[in-house]
RNA sequence: GGCGACGUGGCCAAGUGGCUAAGGCGAAGGUCUGCAAAACCUUUAUUCGCGGGUUCGAAUCCCGCCGUCGCCUCCA
């Protein structure tokens, strides 16, 4: 399988460095409900994490939450409360949507505040080794120190130095150094730290996480683009300056972001989309086809006409996933399709045209049922692909679901009705199943149901 | 200003040197039906932002222009 990987900006073929793939997404932090540029990030991840393990590999993935930040405290002042309630709060959001999204659990979840020791330990190796410095009760990491910083993002620091527009940081020697370990304010959250009190700076947490749960070399670390610089430019400059080793992962995954009218999504703007407002009117499989059906290194265009759209297409493959032909003879050989899908993912997770196969075997499964052909084996790939997608197949709700005993009745009513020719009443009556969730077909004087 | 991405049918979106430019949504017609729904069939880009160039051959490579977006110390 090929990979784009923002460190070489090429596609390269990934291979694990040892016998599991070890991989760290960046989580997310906890000071507010997970929006819908999340789902974006996870619902990729995920599928990357399930193709991995699709090809037999076995996978150890490590996503953390930031639960300790500005943003976190700000809230809790403003809440009147304090950035642990905060933090639970927005973690137990987080885990809530995203399994209703359908995405597999981490096998860790660690957190800035719970890996406080790894953190100090990680920031002492680094002074130990004069790459960082205390100043000011905040200790800082000597960009300078690192020959081949922004290497990531493509950037050098002198030319940073031009456009640079954030505020001056006295305890600095560099302007482009950042902090590492943060002294605390008044009435701020503090830890015990051989440099005062004080809390984690943002970008070590990963490094530290990731060294204490996956080693000093990983082989996938994945994010948004939005993450490239300065985040994961940091965090390689200190775990390779703190390791000795490099690379610190092998391959550096962004997703693109969501975008509203050409506007990326963000808080400033006003225009974020949180993930349970979303589930209330699509449901999860059709948050992962609108997501899926473009290219995860992409923009995503955020439009509920296309989250709509996406839900329609769905009725196709739920169907065609449901169908039993009772056929014999004529199974079809599957491989074509199957080659398809896996040359499709293999290409740098090429997921808008493995859905392209996708809906190409639903029309193939609808065809021969039409023709009185066997589907079995068709059933059989496009559960398969829809596994490895991570769809549900979960039926969306309706506002009145019906019990197997009221839906025949209803059906009994209404074919006494067309047997009158009272052709209204009868279909009042299938309006009145339709709107509860249940679709009816004629079919040579039987009338079938099946819930949509 | 620096770095990067992008511009494909009514909308979304693949394809990145060579068979008929995937797929989804939408729209039109047909089959089926009492009428429908679903499904199936047919139609819906002689053309890929614009202008040059390379090549036997370009949506795809090169140059220029126009336009959109992201990052440049909050961010998935």
């Amino acid at each position: 399988m090929k990979l784009y990987n923002t460190l070489t900006r090429k596609k390269e073929e990934f291979q694990p460095m040892g016998e599991i793939v070890k991989m760290y997404v960046c989580g997310v932090t906890t000071n507010d409900k997970p929006h819908i540029g999340h789902a974006m990030s996870y619902i990729i991840f995920d599928v990357l994490h399930r193709y991995l393990k699709f090809m037999g590999l076995s996978v150890k993935r490590v996503q953390n939450f930031t639960d300790i930040d500005d943003k976190i405290i700000d809230r809790a002042n403003m809440d009147s409360t304090d950035s642990t309630t905060v933090s639970e709060r927005n973690i137990s959001a987080y885990f809530n949507v995203m399994d209703k999204l359908n995405i597999m659990r981490a096998d860790v979840y660690p957190r800035a505040t719970t890996e406080i020791v790894e953190i100090i330990e990680m920031i002492t190796n680094l002074i130990s080794k004069g790459n960082a410095y205390e100043s000011g009760g905040s200790v800082y990491f000597s960009v300078s120190t690192d020959q081949n910083y922004g290497r990531l993002s493509n950037r050098n620091v002198d030319e940073m130095l031009n456009s640079t527009r954030f505020e001056k940081d006295e305890n600095k020697q560099n302007f482009a150094d950042f902090v590492l370990w943060k002294a605390a304010k008044p009435n701020e959250p503090f830890w015990e730290s051989p440099w005062g009190k004080g809390r984690p700076g943002w970008h070590i947490e990963c490094s530290a996480m990731a060294l204490h749960h996956l080693g000093s070399q990983i082989d996938i670390h994945g994010g948004g683009q939005d993450l490239v610089f300065p985040h994961h430019e940091n965090e390689i400059s200190q775990s390779e300056t703190a390791s000795g080793t490099e690379p610190f992962s092998q391959f550096w995954i962004h997703n693109g972001l969501v975008e509203m009218s050409g506007t990326k999504m963000s808080k400033s703007i006003g225009n974020v989309l949180n993930i349970e407002k979303a589930l209330e009117n699509y449901s999860s499989d059709a948050i992962r086809l609108w997501v899926l059906q473009s290219h995860y290194r992409s923009p995503l265009l955020l439009d509920e006409e296309l989250i709509a759209a996406a839900e329609t297409s769905l009725g196709r493959i739920r169907q065609a996933a449901n169908i039993s032909s009772n056929f014999l003879e004529g199974e079809k050989d599957t491989s074509v399709f199957f080659d398809r899908f896996k040359k499709a993912m293999d290409d740098d997770l090429g997921t808008p045209s493995a859905i392209a196969c996708v809906f190409d075997v639903c029309r193939e499964i609808f065809r021969r049922r039409d023709s009185g052909k066997k589907v079995e084996s068709l059933v059989i790939v496009l559960r398969e692909f829809l596994e490895i997608l991570g769809f549900t197949l979960e039926l969306p709700k309706h506002s009145s679901d019906l019990s197997e005993e009221d839906i025949e009745k209803l059906i009994n009513q209404r074919h006494a009705a067309r047997l009158e020719k009272r052709f209204e009443d009868a279909d009042k009556l299938r309006e009145e199943l339709t709107s509860a969730g249940v679709r009816i077909s004629d079919e040579g004087g039987i009338t079938k149901w099946t819930r949509f």
